[in-house]
DNA sequence: TGATGCGTTTGGAACGATCAAGGAGGGTCG
DNA sequence: CGACCCTCCTTGATCGTTCCAAACGCATCA
């Protein structure tokens, strides 16, 4: 019926042209798509040989339309910050498209308006475009989480609910503090007694987090912090001051940094100073972004497990979205120290 | 009629509430949203207020259906290298993200096998899931482009089909010759005389376009190419054996390099051997990526215009999904060069 | 023989939108 | 006055799939 002749030449077969191919009804077909369990084997073959005949694949809006599901996960795309060495974000895209992918589902990317964090989702959701959202960007006090809970949006965040500690949702977060420690305890057992750290603003939860593997790290093997530590920007000229000032007043022969960016800076000085990073001043970093891995003579960093992230998000997503839903709160994951040249 | 008492309260209104609740037909509504211009002026804010109070947004999936469109545009999101400094592909990423949502399309990112570049493709495309692709990584004899013509998918480029002139398809592509010639040319008007090159192998279309400009700029200005040039992988190590080699064997005061990558290969070598980074030695890289931006002094590079590589490949894209298909053919925009520490 | 059951297959009715015709209603013209 | 047009709006069919309930063939059992 569908086989109108006249009809434009590529357009795809569908479930009927199968079903008359191959001597059953479209449900039939529909069936071996879907729960091949329910056809006799000889039936199913003869199926199969249609579909693979004419390479029909189901046709996705008319699948979505009556199963009302898209099989696809939204994901707030907002353009990367220049000048900044954080392409995290997009190593963490990569792993959740391949993950995601094993899971069925697709990502769709949408852009992000920077003033209003919640913009573009409304939209989407009310739409039935995606079956769920992945929202990043959870740092700071930033209204998405609560924001897509009132609106009752099947998401996951990738970042701890830091301001709400009672947030029902699912998510998945990487131990930042448990990083520091290690890159502290690092510098400690080479040697180093006055190890500064430079992070962000008392504001950012992330920020603190870090700060405070640090702190806890330094007390615990009897170190003193006071004076040694600095809160700046994310950029990379901040850290070059911040290191220029505390080299000046403290005389630290380590930096721990809440991030690559900073931990630049903090080359940038050295650089400057002509002193030999790694011998006169040893640096860590925060991400492992591919500055980390690239800049001479590599600069060690922590490196956040984004593939397993990706995993437990795309987990907490196929949870969500079961029949019956099934329940999943927060899951911490540890990252690890790579060690390079810069330390 | 679909308000049924029981219903899920959360499933979204549809056009029949709509269209209740303002007292008019399903398809007044309908073109109340897609052409305003039919309806009287009163009808229309009567339907707009019934539209704002149940919050209705089209379903996508019916829309989808019915249409035979899915405002979705297909883009293979392959791993990133690591170790490389390359981001570019993500920059891109995020410029299209952007222009294409000005244009009222989303997209999808699905994975790539690496063995297999058409892997994916086709089951989006016999689905319907996607209106047409994005495709990228065009370089060396990629069979992609072919494959998808062969296919009579609608898709753009970006990059050339460097083997096939005959290509009938859309593409967008960046001047590497310029690029490199904006490099050469800077380079000679400081001073320079000994100008290396250090590329990829011959096979590599895009590494041979850079090339040229190098040596088409030193040949036009009189200076001398013959032992300054080198061929190697793509990676940091390469980069620094070649510039080790160049810098014992043939003296060059300046390196223009393929990418960032390799550029970090020669500052790796600059710094083993305690040499001055823009003073002794200048160095240009190529794809402006956050290397380039954040390692000290900071690497002078190629950058390429991905915004308006965007835009581009949306008007391409609009032109080829528009009624009727409007021709258009390839792009070469013109990259520019930034100017940093390194030279 | 006819009722019961099970595994398999079928036809009709959604899902929610747009397309293609087909009406009201009013004004203009012969 | 009726034919005609124009504007604005409505009705029924349709896109391709899955859900639902019913029907089928066949074997088993009373």
């Amino acid at each position: 019926m569908s086989r109108i002749p006249g009809r434009v030449p590529t357009a795809p077969p569908t479930l009927a042209d199968v079903a008359e191919l191959a001597g059953v009804s479209r449900q039939t077909v529909s069936n071996a798509v879907n729960n091949p369990d329910l056809l006799r084997s000889d039936t199913l073959t003869r199926v199969q040989e249609a579909i693979d005949e004419l390479g029909y694949s189901p046709n996705r809006a008319a699948r979505n339309l009556r199963t009302r599901s898209s099989q696809l996960i939204g994901l707030r795309f907002t353009p990367a910050q220049e000048g900044t060495a954080n392409a995290m974000v997009d190593r963490f895209v990569h792993s959740l498209v391949e993950t995601s992918s094993a899971a069925g589902y697709h990502v769709l990317l949408f852009p992000g308006d920077l003033d209003d964090p919640t913009a573009g989702y409304d939209d989407l959701l009310r739409s039935t475009a995606v079956d769920a959202f992945v929202a990043t960007d959870t740092y700071l006090g930033n209204p998405q989480a609560a924001w897509l809970e009132s609106r009752r949006a099947p998401f996951v965040a990738f970042g701890r609910p830091w301001d709400n500690p009672d947030a029902a949702h699912p998510w998945v977060d990487v131990d930042g503090a448990a990083g520091t420690e290690l890159a502290t305890s690092h510098l400690i057992d080479l040697g180093h007694e006055r190890i500064a750290w430079i992070g962000w603003r008392k504001e950012s939860f992330i920020g603190e987090d870090r700060r405070s593997g640090w702190s806890r790290t330094m007390r615990s093997r009897g170190l003193p912090t006071s004076g040694l530590a600095s809160r700046v920007e994310e950029s990379v000229a901040s850290g070059r001051e911040a290191s220029g000032v505390l080299l000046d007043e403290a005389g630290p022969t380590a930096f721990v940094c809440a991030s690559d960016t900073l931990a630049m800076g903090v080359m940038h000085t050295l650089s400057e100073r002509n002193l030999a990073v790694g011998r006169d001043v040893a640096v860590v970093g925060f991400d492992d972004s591919q500055v980390a891995q690239v800049v001479p003579p590599g600069l060690t960093s922590v490196r956040q497990p984004l593939e397993e992230v990706a995993v437990e998000v795309v987990r907490a997503l196929e949870g969500l979205l079961g029949h019956p839903p099934a329940e999943s709160r927060g899951v911490l994951l540890a990252p690890e120290l790579i060690v390079r040249g810069t330390c």
